[in-house]
DNA sequence: CCCCTTATGCTTGTCTTGAGCATATGATTT
DNA sequence: AAATCATATGCTCAAGACAAGCATAAGGGG
């Protein structure tokens, strides 16, 4: 039953997210080529967690705070050589000013992706598009594309960050695509990363944006102290999508997801803000909901 | 940078679920040990999905339709072996009769986890929780305690099964608990299974239940013609929980998730139901929800 | 002092959801 | 044949969640 198993790599991989200004962002390694940070991992990792944060820490002198699993692929990379198994992370950090040159926006990468603005970005993509949901097997592709992309109406759906990536490598329109000659340019399609990488990213985004909705996690986004006009800022950041200020402040405050802590700021300019900080208890206290996002149209 | 990989051996794990009689199964190998289908990732599979259905069908048989990636773990086996890497995966698919002794009720595995009667097997063992919460770090464990098997008139959450699996597990109260002294007897916490099978399938009973509330999952484990009696009767199972009838009902229809065949049956005794087949264009059609679970108290 | 900006409080109408009443229609029992 | 049981199906109602918008508050900069 248990023939020998045939030895494979694994590596470990990292989508480091942090906020700021007004742009949610992606640890990168410094090189010439985009690229996460990794490493393969080794006897010494107690746990691919650990062994995760330990290359992170090492490539990139980042400590990662809150991690999740995202997902394991595996790679025949080239023929002959052992398989790779990747296995994937999501981190989130809080983010303060400075070395903003490792940290590519995630709008960068995916410019289609931030609704707040789509006039230009969408407009130029979605002629491609159509095209190509018109080249051949037109019903269905027609369908997938207004479905993920909310084409003809139908609502935007940030979440399905993945399946828009998806559509866009198999229309050939991104650069790593297998067919890459219809390939546009990065302003419009983003920029290439090294291997599968912009998919994982595609895939964080996709998570942390679900994630969000239903669990309290947008807070390991933020910095200890905090105004609710900040949170909504990050919040919208990551969707990608503004909300109703006076609803989400509902929300947040009626779950009782944060408290006072007396301060106040003016660093946002017109009235002064409260501070507020996140109530961590509340992690244990019940199975937390997230931040649903009152939409704005 | 890249210091040689050492190797390691990768190895996929099915937890296949079926529903049958009101209780969800999972596909054992038949062994003097419970264990879940699983063999190492071969050279020859295109795939880790390819290799998981290869390795099920082997071992069992079964076909499996529906599939996706669970959760990746990591153990160091024994010292100085090669680490595995278990790559888990969920599979869905429609049980007809027969067979049954391959399928292994997850209310077998996990007695407390069905709330449909909760009576006796909860009962027999919130005294011990209670009684672990008191014995030490009491203020945070009383808290889990609560939030997790939702005691004190706190909601029962049926997605938490994994945490519910973990307290247990810490509480020493199952089989394969590091410190088993304290373990119940299997009719209260299930039976032992090999490795960390028991928790892999708490995971995947965790992503089930929380899945069939956002996207329609439970179609891939119903015939192709139910009545939706039949149907609810299936989420039930899942959920081990009751549902509002007239509510779910509602719900399926309005989103249009099933059509009408046109015939009735008879066969689940009272007034003849009117058939139904899901569907699966609507997969298409809308980032679909799923089967939001009304209530019954 | 006026105006700009962001913050904060509150109202209103709509939609969703939980809950239950009432009736329909077959099989089974009396 | 009538009563009874069991599930199916249609419909109503009230409470709560949610989208949207009005109005006021309180800083800073001309």
């Amino acid at each position: 039953m248990n023939q020998p198993h045939e030895p494979v790599r694994a590596e470990l991989v990292a989508v480091a997210v942090g906020v700021l200004d007004g742009a949610p962002r992606v640890l990168t390694t410094s090189a010439s080529q985009l690229q996460l940070p990794a490493g393969p991992l080794r006897e010494d990792h107690r746990s691919m967690q650990a062994g995760l944060r330990a290359w992170v820490e090492e490539k990139t002198g980042l400590r990662l705070g809150y991690v999740e699993q995202l997902y394991t692929f595996a790679d025949r990379d080239r023929a002959g050589s052992e398989r790779t198994i990747s296995v994937s992370y999501l981190g989130l950090t809080w983010m303060e000013r400075g070395d903003l040159d490792q940290w590519v926006s995630w709008y960068d990468l995916f410019p289609w992706e931030d609704q707040r603005d789509d006039g230009v970005l969408r407009r130029a993509l979605e002629p491609h598009l159509r095209a190509w949901a018109q080249a051949e097997d037109a019903e269905r592709r027609v369908v997938r594309c207004r479905v993920t992309f909310g084409l003809d109406g139908i609502d935007w759906h940030p979440e399905l960050a993945l399946q828009r990536y998806e559509v866009l490598y198999e229309a050939g329109l991104v650069p790593e695509s297998p067919d890459w000659r219809k390939a546009l340019p990065p302003q419009i399609v983003g920029p290439w990363m090294v291997h599968d990488h912009r998919r994982i990213v595609a895939t964080a985004m996709g998570r942390l944006r679900a994630k969000i909705q239903y669990r309290p996690v947008v807070f390991e986004l933020m910095p200890p102290e905090f105004t609710l006009g900040q949170l909504q800022a990050c919040v919208e950041a990551i969707a990608g999508q503004h909300v109703h200020k006076q609803n989400f402040r509902r929300i947040v405050e009626q779950q009782h997801l944060v408290e006072e802590t007396g301060g106040t700021t003016s660093e946002t300019g017109g009235r002064p803000a409260r501070l507020f900080r996140f109530r961590r208890e509340i992690l244990d206290e019940r199975a937390a909901g997230g931040t649903k996002l009152p939409r704005t149209r």
